[in-house]
DNA sequence: CTTGACCTTCCCGTGACTGGAAGCCCCATA
DNA sequence: TATGGGGCTTCCAGTCACGGGAAGGTCAAG
């Protein structure tokens, strides 16, 4: 396959093909005239890093969850390790924009939103954390 | 006021002031001796840019956000709108991590976890997105 | 033979900083 | 007066995960 054709099978635009190789993350061969081909252990590879990447996983934990999807004698805990750090991030992310939320949702309701120049999101930002006394 | 006394009340690093100079959005005055010397409304300014970043503000909306500050004849309609736009992108963050966080979930809770290679977690990295049939 | 689609490498730009090097400046102490 | 240490300056490079675009080689069709 040449890499518009993995790039189609994979979900992936080409040159994050050509990134995912300058990186190490694949090494597909390359024929005569220069071109890549692609193998089917490419593209499972390639695949595999599209839906990691859609999770939000790093290209290093990638990597990580890569040796371990092609590792045999794999234990299932590592990768239970990394998914679980991970959820942990994904879940302190959420955490903070709720908080982001839930500030600018009050700042928003409370301004009225016309032609006056009276404004409390404006206010709000040119204050001390909301949270705080005085 | 030096870099590191405004750096302290605003709450953000020295380096971070500086490339807030770079970019335009301070123009503290300079002393003999190359020194920036900050007034009250640098520090106004970069406390109100700390806490918009901490919304989750980009530069270029702090940008908008410090002009309608210190204009006197702003619509506070056009704050909020500003405001709403960034509420509606917190919110589709928090819906795109909550997406992984239930894929995420739903994976790490079906690895047993321990010392063999069969694993759940790299099983549903491999295969097309679970919601899909076949 | 030409056209146009595909492929290659290379370099720059993104956002919002952060780290580090090299070199002034200022104040206090010996 | 020398010196030492901290603070200040600029500039350059790196981060992360690509994307845009230039310059040029390759291939299949007409």
């Amino acid at each position: 396959m040449n890499i518009a054709e993995v790039a189609k099978a994979a979900g992936l635009p080409a040159k994050t093909i050509r990134y995912y190789e300058d990186i190490g993350l694949i090494q597909p061969a390359r024929r005569d005239n220069g071109y890549r081909a692609f193998g089917q252990n490419d593209l499972h590879r390639l695949a595999f890093v599209a839906r990691a990447r859609s999770l939000g996983f790093s290209i290093q934990e990638c990597r990580a969850l890569l040796a371990l999807y092609q590792d045999r004698a794999r234990a299932s805990g590592d990768v239970k390790a990394l998914a679980v750090a991970h959820l942990a991030q994904i879940r302190a992310k959420i955490a903070a924009l709720r908080g982001m939320e839930a500030t600018l949702a009050d700042l928003v309701q409370a301004c009225h939103g016309d032609q006056r120049p009276d404004c409390p999101i404006l206010h709000g930002l040119s204050q001390p954390a909301s949270g705080d006394a005085q």
